[in-house]
DNA sequence: ACAAAATTTGTATAAATTTGCACGGAATTT
DNA sequence: AAATTCCGTGCAAATTTATACAAATTTTGT
């Protein structure tokens, strides 16, 4: 799995740490952090995200993570992904098996992220199904659940 | 100025109504109201106005009213329009009749999306003040009120 | 492992947006 | 009423963001 996933991590946590009003700026930060790359690559992560950019009485206008109130639950995700075991993909579609008990909180945590790689889950005790949209691939759908739950990164 | 106020009127009634996602498409529109003006004399309106910039799935990134961004909270419109009794104006000042104990609430929810037609409210226990920007008729401050409140349009 | 296909990224550039400057008219002061 | 200040605006330049295209990299099929 390339970078991209990583840098993608690293712009969410950015901007849901403070206050970005520029593509050069955002830029600037992920240099320092190690990730080199050009603007045009930020201009595309940014529309991929769907980061919006909101009227800010301090910068004038800043970026905004679409959906903030699931970023703050990094106690969820920690949770879910100690929760998950693993996954495997059987005639398009995801099986996750989780330690008993987990599956209904980390489906609800996809659900909530609502990707659009993703239609919708089914959670039974310790396994949840997971429905891919069409033309979606194996990977993207991974990808997807990683940027739901970062931690996943080291355990698939 | 009169044509200030026009225009940025014009400028939420569009936003408020269709997808925009350009200067120039905005320009496009309010030319064929008559009113014309430069692009960048929009750049400035949609600062003032802190119209947001938001990610939609059909046209890609498309201008917002920063009330709507705010008030996700269809049930609380809902709540307000139902204790919603009538509205009148008298020396240039709304007064807003409720039901006992509505006033507060809805007077919050306007002062949240902070129209720039409304300099201010007070609210009693049943009756709210709306003190109007100059320059701005009493069509306007319903207007602005039936933005915040749509359900609203149906019991004026 | 190799070739083909698909994806990601940089470069260069186009498109979109913001801003400095200056001017004109309205409001305010003297 | 003249002078001064303030505000809105257009124009053009500067800045910021998006994109066409090609090169590089990764994935897939055999």
């Amino acid at each position: 799995m390339g970078n991209r996933t990583e840098r993608l991590l690293a712009i969410k946590n950015i901007i849901a740490s403070r206050k970005i009003s520029s593509q050069e700026e955002l830029l600037l930060l992920l240099t320092k952090k190690g990730l080199n790359y050009t603007q045009a690559t930020l201009s595309r992560d940014l529309k991929f995200l769907k980061v919006n950019k909101i009227s800010d009485s301090e910068k004038g206008y800043i970026y905004e993570l679409p959906d903030q109130h699931l970023i703050n639950n990094e106690v969820a995700e920690t949770y879910a992904a100690q929760g998950f075991v693993s996954i495997q993909f059987a005639n398009r579609l995801g099986v996750i098996k989780t330690q008993p008990g987990y599956a209904n909180s980390i489906a609800s945590l996809i659900d909530k992220a609502n990707p659009f790689e993703i239609v919708g889950t089914i959670a039974g005790d310790d396994t949840i199904l997971i429905i891919p949209h069409d033309n979606v691939t194996e990977k993207d759908v991974i990808n997807a659940l990683i940027l739901i739950i970062p931690e996943l990164k080291n355990k698939i």
